[in-house]
Order: structure tokens, then C-alpha cells, then sequence
DNA sequence: TCTGGGGTCCTAGGACCC
DNA sequence: TCTGGGGTCCTAGGACCC
């Protein structure tokens, strides 16, 4: 059996456990930017505020109704995820964090325990260690675990643990879940479904698999056989990312080069970083930069330029420096910029490397380098050394006007978000 | 004025090989 | 009327997830 465990409403819960005074309020959380509504808490659902909802658009719900607005601050959620993370996996053999509030846990020689006392037991020690409420959903594949997941959260009386173990509790509960609510049928899929008469999970399950390869291909085809019971999707125990991305809007808009290269130069150095902490080298850096596209009226801009590295890398003075030489091949006059981003890829483990015989570079010198940078921003604060590249202007840095404190974490990140001052040059 | 960020997998078509 | 058969690799685009 699989189990998924699922934070609810995880950005508003984090806001909560440290802040009290929230509960029974409605609570939402914004995106980067202060951009949409990313998180709701039951009373901010409960008012109808959307999902996804530029901000600017409730405004006047937010004010008629005191909804508790805040900036993501995920270095709070990053920390509270972890320790979610750290209590479920005392409960189960194995387990795959899906993501910062999902994961699904593999339930194979729990025969003997009854599952539903077992997983009620999972909810309450999680919720009552770390603050954050959970629910969890027991079924034989993955798929049915997230909609025996969904049913758990819905009603009250299954104390936050539904299981689907017997092809009674199967139907009824496909009968009552939309096909569009079904993990892998997003909104193509569910509008191509409907045309079809299929409106319920059942109704999928009820079409013949050649009809479900031919009209969704071979990942609808797992989706169909997963309804029905039987497993096709695994446990994913890969533990490094086969592509990193560091992306922002801007804070305001960027017309220059200048303050464009720093904030590509803090996205390389950050890719840099999360290759060096999954131990892996990437051997292809991309960098785009874009017009806002919302901005109908004004000229579009809109390009990406690929590049190979000689040797692949995790340094983050030579992404910085593709980074930068990227940027300035794409770079136009004459545009307000929005948004930038560097994303790596094909990436490798460290070792065994590949090298190069006619490699001039001191990879040995430059790894050294790293490793203490790293240790001494681990020590003392995010960015306390960086490239001189990286600058410190930040024109380009994010709007987050309503950010709460780090509550959980050290004063430092506290710092670093609020104010960027004493940072050295290397 | 104001609209996020970070991932994965699959497929079709083109270019190329023998 | 009727122009082979069997591959690989790469890319762009589309679907999905949180």
C-alpha cells in the first residue's frame, strides 16, 4: 500500500504555528513579488478568494473582510517542511518527498497493523510535533492514494486518514471525484475528457485501455491502470535534480545591462550552489530574459541563449561568467525588463569526473574556494561572501512588503532578507 | 501601476546514418 | 501508377505536477 501525506494548507499553516492569533482568520500568502494568491487557509477559501488571483484584484475583498495577507517566506516554510518531513519518516520504511508538502510513504509489511489506527496515529504525532495539520490517504497505488488523500481532507470524521482498500470503496469513491481532480489530468486533458461524456474518475476507468493510449498516450494509459488498482508508478528514489533553475521577476522594472547582469550573476551563483549541494556538475547553462507579456501594450522582447560548457561544472565563478557572457549576447536596447533567469542541465554526478587533458583551469584551487565559501555562508549568514559580480545594489530585487520573520531559523536570514549589509568581496 | 517559481516526462518531426 | 528498411539523435512543443 502507498500512503500520501499532505500539509493543509501548508504556507497559511506555516504563518499560523508561529503567530497564533491568525487561527479562524483568513490567512493568505503571496507569491514572489507579492504577485498572486498562492495559499489560502479554510476562512480565506471559505470567502471565495481564488487560487492563482492577482493580488490587485481583492484588493477590496482583502480590506471588507481582514483577510491576514503575507509575502512567501520560504525560508520559514523550507525549515517547517523539513521538520514535517523528519516526523513521518520515523513511521514508514521508505518514504519519497513529492514536494515541499507532499510526500508519499511506501506502507509494504504493515499487513498486520490495522492501517486506519496506524495512519490516525501518523496525522496526530505530525500536527502535534511540528504544528502544521496533515492528511493522509492509504490505497494501493499512488494515484488512488491521492484521492483517498483528497477525501480524508474533506470530511472531518475520517480524523484525517481515508483508506481505499476494497474495489467497493474504489467506486464510490471514483463515482465522486471529478476526472479533472485525477493526478495527470490537468486541464487539456479534462476539457478533451468531457467532450468524450467522461466526467467522473469512474467513467475513465470505464473506457478501454487501447481507447485511453490512443486519445492520452502512454501516460494516460498509467493513469487508467492505476485507477483500477494496479501499480505503475514507483517509488522515485533519485535523490539529484536532472535540471536546476533560478528565476525572478524583478522588484521594478530593468531597462539597463548593469543591474540585469547582477541579478543573472546571483541566479548563476545560486544554480551553482544547489549543484554543489546535490554533489553534481552541470555540463549546459541557459540564460532568458523577457518583457512582461501582460504588458500587451508596450514591445515584447524575448529571448534564450544555450550554451556548452568545455567541462561541466558546479563553480560558481565560471557559471557566473557564462552566465553574464549569455546575458550579453541576448541583451537589447529599448525594453523594460521583468523577468531573468539561468537554468542548468544535463547534469552529472561530481565523481567520477570526466576531465580534460587540455583543461587549463585549476579545478582543484577553484573547488577549495567553493568549499569555504559554502562553510562560511553556512556559518554566517546567506551571501556574507559572494562573487564581486553578484553586486550590491539589488535593483532587481523582489517586492515582499509583507513578510513575516523567520520565526525558526537563525537571526542571520532574518538579516538577509530585511537588510543586505556587511557582505564581503572575494 | 499591479499577474510566481521550479520541476518532470513524452511525442512528433527532421536530420542523419548504414 | 507503384522508388527499401531499419536505426539514432536532437529539438521544440505540449502535457502534467507542486
Amino acid at each position: 500500500m502507498f500512503g500520501l501525506i499532505d500539509c493543509n494548507n501548508f504556507y497559511a499553516s506555516c504563518e499560523r504555528v508561529f503567530n497564533p492569533s491568525l487561527n479562524g482568520k483568513p490567512v493568505v500568502v503571496l507569491s514572489n513579488n507579492d504577485g498572486c494568491v498562492i495559499a489560502r487557509s479554510s476562512e480565506a477559501k471559505a470567502l471565495g478568494i481564488p487560487m492563482g488571483e492577482p493580488v490587485y484584484k481583492l484588493k477590496e475583498l482583502i480590506e471588507t473582510n481582514e483577510v491576514y495577507v503575507f509575502s512567501s517566506n520560504y525560508v520559514l516554510y523550507g525549515d517547517m517542511s523539513h521538520r514535517v518531513m523528519t516526523t513521518i519518516a520515523s513511521f514508514a520504511p521508505d518514504m519519497e518527498i513529492y514536494s515541499i508538502d507532499e510526500a508519499f510513504l511506501l506502507l509494504d509489511g504493515f499487513e498486520n497493523k490495522n492501517l486506519k489506527i496506524y495512519g490516525q496515529e501518523i496525522v496526530r504525532t505530525t500536527t502535534r510535533n511540528t504544528g502544521i495539520p496533515v492528511s493522509l490517504g492509504i490505497a494501493p497505488t499512488k494515484t488512488l492514494a491521492k484521492v483517498a488523500n483528497k477525501f480524508a481532507k474533506k470530511y472531518k470524521n475520517y480524523k484525517g486518514v481515508c483508506i481505499i482498500d476494497t474495489d467497493e470503496k474504489r467506486e464510490k469513491a471514483l463515482k465522486l471525484t471529478d476526472v479533472g481532480d485525477v493526478w495527470g489530468v490537468g486541464r487539456q486533458y479534462s476539457k478533451k475528457l468531457q467532450y468524450y461524456s467522461i466526467h467522473t474518475a469512474w467513467d475513465f476507468t470505464q473506457r478501454s485501455k487501447s481507447w485511453v493510449r490512443h486519445t492520452m498516450g502512454v501516460v494516460g494509459e498509467r493513469t487508467w491502470m492505476e485507477l483500477r488498482g494496479i501499480p505503475c508508478i514507483e517509488m522515485d528514489r533519485s535523490t539529484s535534480k536532472k535540471s536546476i533553475c533560478t528565476s525572478r521577476s524583478f522588484g521594478e522594472r530593468l531597462t539597463e545591462l548593469g543591474p540585469i547582469s547582477e541579478a543573472v550573476a546571483n541566479f548563476a551563483a545560486s544554480c551553482a550552489e544547489k549543484l554543489r549541494k546535490q554533489h553534481s556538475l552541470a555540463s549546459v547553462i541557459m540564460v532568458f530574459l523577457h518583457t512582461n507579456p501582460h504588458a500587451t501594450n508596450l514591445p515584447q522582447y524575448n529571448n534564450q541563449t544555450v550554451m556548452q560548457l568545455p567541462i561541466p561544472t558546479n563553480d560558481t565563478t565560471e557559471l557566473i561568467n557564462y552566465a553574464i557572457r549569455g546575458l550579453k549576447a541576448i541583451f537589447a536596447e529599448g525594453y523594460r525588463f521583468k523577468k531573468a533567469g539561468v537554468i542548468v542541465s544535463e547534469i552529472v554526478p561530481e565523481r567520477p569526473m570526466q576531465t580534460d587533458l587540455f583543461d587549463v583551469r585549476n579545478r582543484a584551487k577553484f573547488s577549495k574556494i567553493m568549499l569555504v565559501m559554502d562553510s562560511l555562508n553556512e556559518s554566517y549568514g546567506k551571501q556574507k561572501v559572494k562573487i564581486a559580480a553578484q553586486g550590491f545594489d539589488r535593483k532587481w530585487k523582489l517586492k515582499n512588503e509583507k513578510l513575516s520573520p523567520c520565526y525558526s531559523t537563525k537571526l542571520d536570514d532574518v538579516l538577509e532578507v530585511k537588510v543586505e549589509e556587511k557582505t564581503t568581496v572575494v
